[in-house]
DNA sequence: TTCGATATATATCGGATTGATATAGTCGTT
DNA sequence: AACGACTATATCAATCCGATATATATCGAA
């Protein structure tokens, strides 16, 4: 899935700047299952724009850079759901620097094993408090996909949500439960080895 | 972290070829938590042969094209190890094409959703089988990064592949229970708009 | 009060990465 | 005997990330 292809199904839920749409994929509804930089998105509005997929209304403001809000065309809606229809979706790939270092542990000095366990439950900590859809709609103005016209959460959205919720818990109950056993082994490793 | 660093990582389990490393983020070791493609490795392996990190002894093999056995040097140890310690790791990622399309549910036919489902399912079912150490390490030809010297299997290396495993348990189960709900709830929907 | 950090907002670009394609032979299956 | 799958390396266009630039506002801390 290409970034004009997120940046329509981002601009499904109402109209928003490219700003906002980032931040979907930032904090907000998208974020535990998609990413997409800036310096993707502002590119892919311009070239969806040339294909009639969005329009923008430009709004000058005071003191502050020129706003882009953009919006999905009829044509754009209808070669999203198309898209929807017909892409084979590409294979989920979690990628993950911690967990790809924390396999060297035994090369490495206990302190850093421990804190990089830390860090790791710590930034999923803060993903599970992103993710819940609730919590990501609470202030008012702030653009949102998980409801619809009428307010209600779309039920698509509660079932990722969801889902992203469980593997965050599984993922923090097994630290919590294995991180003091695996520095235990590597202590007496480090002190057969001696 | 690049994947010139990735490789080097990759070859601290013992002499491999690029062929061999592919499979370790494709299949093996480190399939659940980091990827690299082959358009991605073997110019990673030229410029670390370049650099002095790695060499390689070429093995001519009857009615196959040749083999390129690479090897870390001293040097890209030590290079590694520092790499390891000075590294700030960056977030961790997930991506989901399937999930980011259940978000829209709503908008697509339920059998496409149940489809989206159970192929989401069948998937990391699969990947839950690829984790287990034990498994990846039955073929004795097979390279792998979870077993030291020793034949031990290393803690860093269980530690993750037990995470990974609890993440795919805890995904699997969310879907079990909640499968079900999602297409009552779309059917429900549907039937109320009509 | 002034400094630094953070937030809003768009734009650009170099460098890294993906995914597809080319080449080439073996092996198993239908 | 034809077809796909596996082993094995190599290349490249298209894409995407991450950093940087530009400009201003706000808010807390020193």
């Amino acid at each position: 899935m290409d970034v004009r292809t997120l940046c329509l199904g981002a601009l499904m839920g109402g109209e928003a700047t490219g700003y906002e749409i980032r931040k979907m994929f930032e904090d907000g509804t998208f974020s535990h299952f998609q990413i997409a930089s800036l310096g993707s998105i502002y590119p892919a509005l311009t070239k969806l724009t040339q294909d009639g997929l969005v329009t923008f209304v430009e709004h000058e403001q005071e003191n502050r850079p020129d706003k882009k809000i953009y919006q999905l065309t009829s044509e754009g809606r209808r070669t999203f759901l198309r898209t929807l229809l017909q892409t084979r979706p590409a294979e989920d790939r979690y990628r993950s620097d911690i967990l790809f270092m924390l396999t060297f542990a035994e090369e490495m000095p206990i302190e850093l094993t421990e804190a990089l366990i830390d860090e790791f439950a710590a930034r999923h900590e803060l993903m599970s408090q992103q993710i819940d859809p609730e919590n990501t709609d609470k202030p008012a103005h702030q653009k949102s996909n998980a409801r619809d016209e009428n307010g209600e959460l779309r039920p698509g959205c509660c079932f990722v949500a969801g889902l992203g919720q469980a593997m965050r818990n599984a993922t923090l109950k097994f630290i919590r439960e294995n991180k003091q056993g695996l520095l235990d082994e590597l202590k007496a490793r480090k002190t057969n080895k001696s």
